[in-house]
DNA sequence: AGCAAGATCGGT
DNA sequence: CCGATCTTGCTG
């Protein structure tokens, strides 16, 4: 199984978020390496998408996400969970995937808790890091779509659009 | 400098 | 449904 290289990710998040459905998120801490099955996943997708950080323009938080895809984009929210985010597209291309659940484990904040995933991880990038990136598998999976959760602030039309996808 | 809100979660 | 908990971004 082979590391996902810098071409996977620089593409459209709406390609990008269920290509990572089936795929492993690997993490290698203190001696021990672990992967994770990625089963739910949302995209965020440039300045016009009232429910993307990025609508809000390019601030001291949100830049990460104005980079090339293949970077991390990790966030506090409501001062406890950390979120886990995968950049896409290319530079100056606000774009990213929450990753919302693996096996075993449902919901954004719960399984960065467990994996470890804190500040410390904004800006790593996948390709080049040594303790955390995704590996490809020959799975083909089927997955379901939802409105994304937790958007109801980003009016009808962006808190709408199927832009969950989830195993 | 102050304030309201937030890509959540667990307990009533 | 409600509180925890604190950073962010907007306003003044």
């Amino acid at each position: 199984m082979i590391k996902l290289t810098r071409h996977f990710y620089t593409r459209d998040v709406l390609e990008v978020a269920p290509g990572l459905l089936g795929k492993y998120l690997v993490l290698q801490t203190s001696g021990a390496c672990n992967k994770f099955l990625i089963t739910d996943v949302e995209a965020y997708r440039g300045t016009d998408d009232l429910a993307c950080h990025a609508s809000k323009g390019l601030t001291k938080r949100t830049e990460p996400m104005f980079r090339q895809g293949g970077i991390l984009y990790i966030y506090l929210i409501y001062g406890m969970y950390y979120m886990l985010n995968i950049v896409t597209s290319t530079e100056n291309n606000p774009q990213a995937v929450l990753i919302r659940g693996i096996e075993g484990c449902n919901g954004p904040g719960k399984l960065t808790k467990k994996l470890g995933i804190d500040q410390s991880f904004n800006r790593e990038d996948l390709i080049d890091s040594n303790r955390i990136w995704v590996i490809d598998t020959n799975n083909t999976v089927s997955y379901k779509t939802s409105p994304r959760i937790g958007v109801d602030y980003a009016g009808d039309y962006w808190k709408n659009l199927h832009w969950r996808f989830y195993i």
